[in-house]
DNA sequence: TCGTCTTGAGACACCGTTGTCAAAAATTAC
DNA sequence: GTAATTTTTGACAACGGTGTCTCAAGACGA
């Protein structure tokens, strides 16, 4: 067990007490070549002592700090928070601690907790970015700090990031309703801004053209101007919507709860089908159809591009873009399936 | 804009391009008293070089680093996430940025992650336990590092905690049951050793004793053996149940999933009430009914707690209990309501 | 005009660790 | 046994800031 001093003991007490050098204890914790004799008085006085190396110091002098940063608009998003958890897990099994900060989708909160995190001398970045209208935020990190977005893509794309295939998921999701004969598909979105909902859109979009048929896009700028009565207006006595094709987790939530306000049930009353699938969406009823995105493996790449990069390496930025897949469940129209 | 040179700008390089000596530049840069002139000089310098303090630096001299860490099971769990989210946002109101971890639920992950967490000089800890049986782990906390612990309560209670009313919860969630004029209520629960989990089981005891019927408790070590056949076996073969008392999210998913695999719908064929609130589960059919958390109270209070801790103050640990409600839907058998 | 007080600014050491380099010790060769 | 080598070791100076102390300069009253 260890003998608690007041403070916490330094590589100085462990040299004192095993009567060597500073540098040589330093040496026997950075496994360098030292007498058998020596390293074996080191380590029991490590051992006595409780010893455990300061890293900020030793990242103050290796000029990193073995920490990567992460940036997200929303932890309470599952998709986010399993990415989150993915990427934590990759840190930690190449020594890295993840400093997680949330920027609730506001671009200024995102750009003020980057510099804030740059002045801890995070090693690298992680960002699913709260607005793809902007340009990169590379002006804001020092020369050797790299960065990977994941989710969304930014508009100069000098950055490692990862996506999935945003468009195709929304236009076989599409396809697949038109292929129930549904015609007055009507796509709901939220912040039209980011690049995620551009692409969904666009996905949609292609699939009606293909058919076709008119697109009917509903897009409000934050989630929160999608309410029941909004539904109503603009969904159904506006657009006259026979299904219905929700571009991300809230506005599904928010849709499913309009809905029932309205007296009508998703998926049967109205067919339905959503972008990004979720715990218990197969225990609604009826059971929600969705476009799944693989959240782990995407925080998982993100992870592993960014430390590629800081195992250098590569020079070009790289983009990643993992495949979604549709999940047909009953929402859609598939009563049939079980 | 800033001017890159290939390293970051230190201290010495705004000074020296604002002529003064490092110190004063020092002095500028935390608003101690210095001529108004030279003020604007390194002020202007710092904006020249985008200069940005060295946190790491800063935090050595200062035997602090503005940064606290959070050690939790598992993100995936909406309560778990929302509390992160929380936490993070007290933390950085006070100018603290959070390292996260997450253990998966072994307390040997947790150890290692606290003593790395530690070696990073962390100011304070917010754990979510793995594992109440174990002492406390301030044994592992320097001189000067506190910690708080929320959702479980370690048995030797030296330190801050936040918990809800679980037992309380389950009692009057099981009243409730029993007011319906449903008997058979089987309490399905998993890892018994927790703090959590034992007081949940407490509580529905209580309630049951004081109905005069025999308690039906089942508990497996892992979520993961809770399955169709086991709900089988042991719920309903074996206990007979004519309605489940849940006593967590992973078991409420694994009960919902498991009894639609055995024919039956929660909530019309098998009354039941779950523990932890979610996103849709007022959208299920019929809705679920539950005992709400606050988790983001018990992340906010947390942090606040582990705060009031850093700035003095305090000395005896703390314990703090928030109130949890049962939030009455459908699946409990009150149809009536909406 | 001199001494005292106030204010501002620089020199220096230090936080805990590691890189550099040269000295000391151990090993080998002759 | 001595010289040439190799290894092991320690002194010293960083890394990027801040606390302490001292000293210089200006303000003020007598």
């Amino acid at each position: 067990m260890a003998i608690w001093k007041s403070q916490a003991p330094t590589l100085l007490d462990v040299a004192r007490l095993a009567d060597v050098s500073l540098k040589t204890a330093s040496r026997v914790l950075n496994n360098a070549r030292v007498n058998e004799d020596k390293v074996i008085r080191v380590k029991a006085a490590m051992e006595r002592l409780g010893y455990r190396p300061n890293e900020l110091a030793r990242g103050l002098k290796a000029q990193r700090s073995a920490a990567i940063g992460m940036i997200v608009p929303n932890l309470s998003d599952p998709f986010t928070a399993n990415a989150v958890n993915a990427v934590q897990e990759v840190a930690r099994a190449n020594g890295f601690v993840v400093i997680l900060a949330s920027s609730g989708g506001d671009v200024d909160v995102e750009r003020s907790e980057i510099v804030s995190l740059v002045g801890r001398q995070i090693d690298g970045l992680i960002v699913a970015p709260a607005d793809s209208r902007k340009d990169s935020f590379s002006d804001l990190l020092p020369n050797g700090v790299h960065a990977v977005t994941f989710d969304q893509q930014l508009r100069n794309a000098d950055l490692d990031s990862v996506t999935v295939t945003n468009r195709r998921g929304t236009r076989e999701a599409t396809a697949h309703l038109l292929g129930h004969g549904l015609k007055r598909i009507v796509a709901i979105g939220a912040r039209p801004h980011l690049y995620t909902c551009r692409e969904r859109v666009a996905g949609y979009r292609a699939a009606m053209k293909a058919a076709g048929i008119e697109p009917r896009v509903c897009l409000v700028d934050h989630e929160g101007m999608l309410t029941p009565a909004w539904l109503k207006d603009q969904v159904f006595d506006l657009q006259q919507a026979d299904a219905i094709l929700s571009l991300n987790w809230v506005c599904t939530i928010l849709s499913l709860r309009g809905l029932r306000e309205l007296g009508k049930t998703a998926g049967r009353d109205v067919p339905m089908l959503s972008f990004d699938d979720f715990d218990l969406a197969d225990m609604l009823t009826p059971a929600l159809s969705v476009v799944k995105q693989p959240a782990e493996m995407l925080g998982r790449e993100a992870a592993t591009l960014l430390f590629e990069r800081l195992k250098g390496g590569r020079v070009e930025p790289r983009t990643l873009v993992l495949p979604t897949s549709l999940i047909l469940r009953e929402s859609c129209g598939c009563r049939s399936l079980s």
